[in-house]
DNA sequence: GTCCATTTGTGCGTATGTATT
DNA sequence: GAATACATACGCACAAATGGA
């Protein structure tokens, strides 16, 4: 079940996807809203709140709430993405093909990425992204083992997100997301087809669950040509 | 005046930065909250929940709110920061020399990225930052003259947004942000110490005044090693 | 400039639901 | 089951910004 604001929400991205609630246009005010819905001021504003921190509107003081051009969501992708998520929105085409899956114990410095004790077990997977008939990203994932059980090759070649998500049932609650370019690895050589680029975007993640245990670290290693990355940040 | 839930969330960073409040230790709950501050409940619900927002804390439902480790506030820089922000918080010296300033007509292309008719009157100024005595960063700017009126040079090799912001009093609500890999340009192999490189990362800000009208389109094209970004994504 | 209606922003109080211990 | 803590939802009052009469 749904909550309310969460209904409301959804019902007004409706309106404003679909292009009932245009571009620039005015939004029912919160009083107009109520009614609608048939709820409270504080309902209707949790939802409307939302709205705007989604970059769907903009709120004005004293004026009303306004629809920002379709084109900023479109673009947009915050949260936490898998590949498969964030390409599908491209409507692109791409195959996984899983290189490596194994485990092992972690080392110093991988322990500190993931913040466990060094020679905790952990599931090393390394997996290739085909897109457009060549090698362009090279994932490197690193779970915990006691945190993730049961990974297998089969999960990793589909989604291992909807695995952790619905199978395990785990709450995936936040990641740090670090972004950096690197000079071109071993293993990025041996992978992918680099056009003679002598560096990768490296995209780091740390993944935490819901009671604020690290679980994963990732990095998505691309060719400088297929890295994109669009958010919107608004002014505290 | 501050707001009574900024306050509570500012004595709350507080607490958290001075380390009085550890990382993963539970702050007090929210009835706790409200004897402290003498508010009332939605007004404690609120500061906390912006505080998970900003990446301060992690709420559990039935548990409480816990800290999240320190680095995780140090290294991210969400929002809409520029260049003199960002530098600060990284604590290195830099300067800014001013290479271009001055008035002109966009054409169609540009006209297009500042969302404006073709032959609106636009302000041009392009900067190099030199960190550590390596020119590293090309700051391409293009301000509307009508929004931003009286820039000069002056002001453009100090803060352009300090003099948006307080002097001219206009109120930025929120940044499209787009970053890319691009092959060198002209101005970048002119400008920056290049190193040898091919290519620069391209960060596009795409930036809004409150009543919705882009007044800015920017481009920061800097060295491959000199890039770096980090943010917190949260689920949802 | 003043007054007024509209609209969003802040703050209070209360009740009930749901998750954790 | 009981106690605690966060989540949702309702209602009310007043402040502050906007825009038109």
């Amino acid at each position: 079940m749904m909550s309310k604001y969460e209904q409301i929400m959804e019902e007004i991205i409706e309106h404003i996807e679909r292009g009932k609630w245009k571009d620039g246009a005015k939004i029912p005010s919160e009083t107009e809203l109520m009614g609608m819905y048939e709820a409270s001021r504080g309902t209707v504003r949790k939802a409307v709140d939302l709205l705007q921190e989604r970059g769907y509107i903009q709120k004005i003081h004293g004026k009303g709430a306004f629809v920002i051009h379709k084109k900023n969501i479109e673009l947009s992708f915050g949260g936490i993405v898998s590949f498969k998520e964030a390409n599908e929105r491209f409507k692109r085409g791409y195959t996984t093909s899983v290189k490596e899956i194994h485990k092992l114990k972690a080392d110093r410095d991988t322990a500190k990425l993931l913040g466990v004790k060094a020679k905790t077990e952990l599931d090393l997977i390394k997996r290739v992204r085909r897109v457009d008939g060549e090698n362009v990203i090279l994932d490197v994932n690193m779970f915990v083992s006691d945190l993730v059980p049961g990974l297998t090759r089969e999960i990793a070649e589909n989604s291992i997100y909807a695995y952790i998500e619905h199978t395990l049932n785990l709450q995936i609650s936040y990641a740090r997301r670090v972004i950096e370019v690197q000079p071109c690895s071993e293993d990025d050589r041996q992978y992918l087809d680099l056009n003679g680029t002598e560096y990768v975007v490296v995209v780091k993640n740390f993944t935490y669950l819901y009671d604020g245990t690290q679980f994963e670290y990732t990095e998505s290693r691309m060719r400088l040509d297929k890295f994109y990355f669009s958010d919107i940040a608004r002014r505290s």
